[in-house]
DNA sequence: TTGTAGGCGTTATCAA
DNA sequence: TTGATAACGCCTACAA
């Protein structure tokens, strides 16, 4: 069966040790000799040695794979917000000696997956992404004990689990207030899918904003879809039709605003001077912030940005480190996104 | 160690059967009572027993794991192409019962990481992304007999290995034909990185039909780099400034094609009547073919389309077809892209 | 500092 | 039709 795969029988032969010698030497533990440990590891390189991990895994319980589960309700999560995300935490998983295993499935299977890699110890931990305000998927985890993280956070009680997010409402807050002082009103707010709980943050901290400014908020200024560029599109034309139009409009995704700024240029409707705007940018590597480079001092959109490349390195780091460390303690990070001042709310003060 | 998890023994006692028996029965083998594999297998569904993968992994040489390397040079393939592939793929796998390993490494790593694969078997195959003209990784695949399909084609011996492709060389030079026919002489193509073979054969098609048309190319309007949508952006305004600019542009990608709608609105060009455009749709899924319903009776853009999320799922469909039948045959597939007449090329004659 | 022996949970071979 | 028994390749008490 073993084609030509070096295992550690035959490393150890060849070198003349015990298996479990060989073993400790390559696995750094202390009470080897330097001089043996230098032998075989100059062995293992020469003859290519590599543990087969099916039966480290199967010996030591440790599966050293993340899982990912992408759920697959319509064309939702298959964003690239989350590739980027994968993209970053992919890069920390082979530093670190992770692989990253990948569940494609129909929403209404995901908890089925969860309860199958508990089953099976196929992953030692999971990353659970996009979580809705009240999660049931965090109950199921907790309750099957599956180590995981969440992107985001889903509400409730944030003590009991591990997660990583954005400042989402404090960021749309200051937008919004950033607004109201430059003398907007109709602040139109083009959100994500609200029963997401980062969309919701973020609809609350407008809101907070609006109420500071003695704004009542406008129902037809709230839009609220999957974050993809039609949307954008369409909802602009809304807004932009409505009797009484926005004179800003804060975009939840460069994606959705790209549709925006589409429909903003059929109509004649120029960023900036005409209509102020705001994204929310995830910094979104293929687009390497579309705008960025349209002037030569400024760059074109106004907006608040956190690299969602960088929480995937990080939160695939808070992971590994928390299962390695075998420490059951809950891990935290809130980031500020960066507010960058643009042409896209006209000329700086 | 075994924290709830029923396993093949305690499932053996629980029945009175030896694992042998109760092992065949849940493998489907002939030589099983039927009575006795019914009884095995409510009682696997009542003890919630679920071979552990690395054990069976182990005992069959087996990883049912299909790996995929995303080389990080620079932003280069973490991009939504990409993300959508993967997600076609994903979701044949998971109907498959096979998993997705996601290794994202330095571009120059990304032969070692096929290397440990074969070494340590664990994946059963690779699927290869973005093949170079004359691409070293299927040399390298084919000596380590890893089995492997490539999503596109090398430009070499295509007969050596699996591959699952679109006809690029074709539908460009159709596409350009279209525009010559149309009466268009200066016809600029904006095309990806063309050491990828895809961008290759894409010009070659543009090539040829220019050739058919009598037209001397011209190399001023040939651009050439990753598909991002920057890159639209500064190619479409470096084509609109020359002394004599296109009167048509052929983009490699909508997200290029965005970069360039982008800077054409800025200069004030309009799409379909000041200049002629036809684009590659990879059919985003998070762009739904964005344009698509700006009008009501055509789309937006005029297009070469073909879904490269229906692609990831073929192709992983192909590949553990064949090695489920552990047939050595290679199996390829030419997708013919479908073209769409939309505004963006003038008027329906 | 090194070695022996047993176990991890399956599958596969050979008998019965 | 079913059952012992031996792999698969590694790790890890326990012993020396």
């Amino acid at each position: 069966m073993t084609k030509s795969g070096t295992n550690l029988k035959k490393l150890s032969q060849h070198l003349g040790l015990s298996q479990t010698t060989v073993s400790r030497a390559l696995n750094g533990f202390p009470e080897v000799n330097e001089k043996t440990r230098e032998r075989v590891r100059m062995a293992a390189r020469e003859l290519n040695y590599q543990p087969n991990p099916s039966a480290a895994s199967l010996a030591t319980g440790k599966a050293r794979q993340i899982g990912h589960v992408i759920p697959l309700s319509d064309h939702t999560m298959i964003n690239p917000h989350f590739s980027d995300f994968i993209a970053g935490a992919g890069e920390a998983y082979a530093r670190l000696g992770y692989d990253m295993l990948l569940r494609v499935v129909a929403q209404r299977d995901e908890h089925e997956v969860y309860r199958d890699f508990a089953n099976r110890r196929r992953v030692d931990a999971v990353v659970v992404h996009g979580p809705l305000r009240g999660d049931g998927r965090i109950d199921l985890l907790q309750q099957l004990e599956l180590p995981f993280l969440v992107h985001g956070r889903d509400g409730r009680d944030e003590a009991s689990y591990s997660w990583l997010d954005v400042d989402n409402a404090g960021s749309f807050r200051d937008a919004t207030t950033f607004l109201i002082e430059r003398g907007h009103h109709d602040i139109a707010l083009v959100n994500g899918l609200e029963t997401m709980n980062f969309a919701h943050q973020r609809m609350q901290g407008y809101r907070a904003a609006l109420q500071e400014g003695n704004i009542d908020p406008r129902r037809d200024l709230l839009h609220s879809a999957d974050m993809v560029e039609p949307y954008g599109y369409h909802a602009t034309h809304e807004l932009l039709g409505l009797s009484k139009p926005p004179s800003a409009i804060i975009y939840s995704s460069i994606l959705v605003a790209m549709g925006g700024a589409r429909a903003l240029s059929e109509i004649g409707c120029k960023i900036g001077s005409d209509i102020a705007v705001i994204i929310y940018d995830d910094a979104l590597s293929f687009l390497a912030s579309a705008g960025e480079e349209t002037s030569p001092n400024a760059p074109f959109f106004t907006s608040m940005r956190s690299s969602i490349r960088d929480a995937g390195r990080r939160a695939a780091e808070m992971l590994i480190k928390s299962i390695d460390h075998g420490s059951a303690d809950h891990v935290h990070e809130l980031w500020e996104p960066e507010f960058v001042l643009g042409a896209s709310t006209g000329d700086a003060p």
